[in-house]
DNA sequence: AACGGTGTCAACCGCACATGT
DNA sequence: AACATGTGCGGTTGACACCGT
């Protein structure tokens, strides 16, 4: 499929540890041509890095706003109930947590979390209790109940949107709060998200 | 001081999905 | 519909730091 490990002229790229100099064309490049178009990263930015070395870089280092504090146990309680939630979908928990990335979530979760030792927090985790996560289309003609909250959802701050009107953690924790009690009220709405072949 | 075990984090890899032709 | 290409995600790994012996 891609080959991570040759660029365009058919030579090896760099991998390993990012360097300061690589840090600042990177960062170049997309305050100069905005995020995306990854491929055409490396590139632009004469990086010999690969499309998905450098849009990692970008999302989990390089992005303004990032946090990079420690975890706060508002934090911490809402990855729990999330995973409780969504599994691991760490893009869909990091989605939630204003300044945090997916990559920082799964690392937090094994170091910490799934280690324990928090098992007052939440049951364990089960193939049968984890509610399954959303997929990542709807249906166009029969969007499912909880489509709608989902939907809802985007409209909540992401990382990218850090400024936004509602973008404090406390709102985000009510919202999820919110939807954690719809599902736990016995709605059987767990239930109804499907299963995709990517848990 | 040297060594081994453990924890943490950044980065890579492979795969599935989305989109275009 | 089939295929090619681009993108994003989760799992895994490697490097490094720290700590105890």
């Amino acid at each position: 499929m891609d080959n991570n490990n040759i660029n365009n002229n058919g030579v090896g790229v760099r991998k390993g540890a990012w360097t300061k100099e690589e840090d600042a064309l990177l960062r170049d490049c997309v305050h100069k041509y905005g995020e995306g178009k990854w491929h055409l990263v490396p590139l632009r930015a004469g990086l010999n890095r690969c499309r998905k070395s450098c849009r990692l870089r970008w999302l989990n280092y390089l992005r303004p706003n990032l946090n990079r504090g420690f975890f706060t146990n508002d934090e911490v309680d809402l990855i729990v109930r999330l995973h409780k939630l969504l599994g691991n979908r760490w893009s869909l928990i990091a989605g939630r947590l204003p300044g945090r990335t997916a990559n920082d979530v799964k690392n937090y979760w094994n170091c910490h979390i799934s280690k324990g030792p928090t098992p007052a927090r939440g049951k364990t985790l089960t193939e049968s209790n984890i509610v399954r996560p959303r997929p990542r289309t709807f249906s166009n003609s029969q969007p499912p109940a909880w489509s709608a909250m989902l939907i809802r959802s985007t409209k909540l701050p992401t990382n990218d949107d850090p400024n936004g009107p509602s973008s404090s953690l406390a709102e985000c924790m009510r919202w999820w709060g919110e939807l954690l009690e719809i599902t736990e009220r016995g709605t059987k709405s767990v239930s109804v998200f499907p299963t995709t072949s990517r848990l």
